[in-house]
RNA sequence: GGGUAGGUACCAGAGUGGCCAAAUGGGGCAGACUGUAAAUCUGCUGGCAUAUGCCUUCGGAGGUUCGAAUCCUUCCCUACCCA
């Protein structure tokens, strides 16, 4: 009977391309091996962190790889942490996380789960939670897992040792959840684990403890993470350099074009999920000056684009894009807010705050000083402008923060 | 349990009785330039107030003083060394 896997080269291949690392590679040759012959898909496990169900394409990354196994035909494990979220990671010296309840981590997860599913398929997709099992253990069970483990190791870890150097606090638990999220791995019995680069002495130690438990080691992959658009830090909510996957077009498209060049490629390849013959010709005529960063970039954020929300949309955001920022016309659905005034002739600086476009009235009063608001596309010059309200008037703030104000 | 060094705005880090809403750097915001890139330059970066004005802020609480981030008491927190 034929296999419904494709064959073990192939498959090799595709899942080779883009990672980070793949340890050990001759392991996963074996167990795909047996995969074809047993004609049983392969568990791979993602682990997510439901305190922060917002995704973004540095999330993708990874969810695009185990995209690729689900096509491959193996199953995609992912796995929700909702035990280790309602416990709150306390990582370096940030404040502790505010423990959720079961049921926000619930809520997340699914959250979680309807964002992975504009990459995952949703066949061949399997949703565990931790606290499953790590929420009926004893107490002996822990320290029974604790043991398998030493100081030694644990801060064989890059940012432990560091922050032992350095003096910084570390606390005891922190060096359980390496354990617990390898632990994680035990139950599940997973074949592969993935996650990014960040990620990897996590996933050995799920390694370590599979082998510790009489099972037979995960093969881990990570993936690369993908800086924001900021060109510096990893992507990430809280440093708002990020773009989400549930961003609309324009928010996605205006965020490509704002990242620097030496980012443009790396984008291609990991967000837009070009093909490697695409990269390196892509990096090709960069090199030769034959293509423009900027036309490199719209290629990239249209990619990126139309890979969440469609062709069709992609050059649609195109587009008004240009009209923006090309010809700097207004775009084309500027929001109106209607503000219930018994006066419209109000201080410009009260209606920024009202509505939102600034945080406090010495902030607008800074906007304004420093040139950053204009109304009907004249610049405000006055702090202490007071306009008439009583037709609509289009009030810009900074580049791209539009808003049509109106009253009753 | 004992000792030492610390806890300052988003972060790092000065300041050790009034000139401190608090140096400097980073970050952020805005402006110029541009390709919503980089680099560069400029301004701003606690809140309220139409002026030099007021209010809140330097781990928490209390006290000394005309006046405290700075001095005292006490509590909390962190690291390191000794046990």
């Amino acid at each position: 009977m034929a296999s419904m896997f494709p064959p073990l080269y192939e498959q090799m291949d595709i899942i080779r391309s883009g990672v980070h690392e793949l340890i050990p590679e001759e392991e996963l040759a074996k167990k795909i091996e047996r995969s074809l012959r047993t004609n049983t898909p392969l568990r791979i496990k993602l682990g997510c962190d439901p305190s922060r169900p917002d995704l973004h394409l540095g999330h993708a990354v990874v969810l695009n790889k185990m995209r690729q196994f689900q096509d491959l035909g193996h199953i995609a494990i992912l796995l929700i942490g909702d035990f280790t979220g309602m416990i709150g990671d306390p990582t370096g010296r940030s404040k502790t996380r505010p423990a959720l309840t079961l049921e926000e981590t619930r809520q997340n997860g699914q959250s979680y789960i309807e964002q992975a599913t504009r990459v995952l398929s949703r066949e061949r997709l399997q949703l565990v939670y931790n606290s499953t099992w790590l929420g009926t253990m004893q107490f002996a069970d822990v320290i029974g897992l604790a043991a398998k483990y030493t100081v030694a190791q644990m801060l064989e870890r890059d940012d432990f040792s560091k922050r032992y150097k350095s003096g910084e606090p570390i606390s005891i638990h922190e060096f359980l959840y390496p354990l617990a999220q390898g632990y994680d791995s035990v139950a599940l019995q997973a074949d592969v684990e993935l996650g990014g680069t960040d990620q990897k002495f996590n996933l050995l130690v799920g390694r370590e403890l599979q082998r510790l438990y009489g099972q037979e080691p995960q093969c881990i992959l990570t993936m690369p993470i993908l800086e924001g658009t900021d060109g510096m830090e990893k992507m990430s909510k809280s440093l708002g350099n990020y773009i989400g996957l549930s961003d609309s077009p324009r928010e996605m498209f205006g965020k490509t074009m704002s990242i620097p060049d030496t980012l443009i490629t790396r984008y291609f390849r990991y967000a837009a999920c070009a093909t490697e013959a695409e990269v390196q010709q892509m990096e090709q005529e960069l090199h030769k000056g034959s293509l423009h960063p900027r036309e490199a970039k719209v290629r990239t954020a249209k990619a990126i684009v139309a890979r969440y929300h469609g062709e069709h949309a992609a050059q649609a955001a195109h587009e008004e894009f240009e009209r923006m920022f090309v010809k700097k016309d207004l775009p084309d659905d500027i929001q109106t807010v209607t503000l219930e005034l018994e006066n419209p002739i109000v201080p410009i600086v009260d209606v920024l705050v009202h509505t939102g476009l600034s945080s406090s009235k010495s902030e607008a009063r800074r906007l304004i000083q420093g040139g950053g608001v204009s109304l009907d596309g004249e610049r405000v010059n006055d702090v202490l402008l007071v306009a008439d309200f009583s037709t609509e008037r289009l009030v810009k703030v900074g580049k791209r923060r539009f808003l049509k104000i109106r009253t009753v």
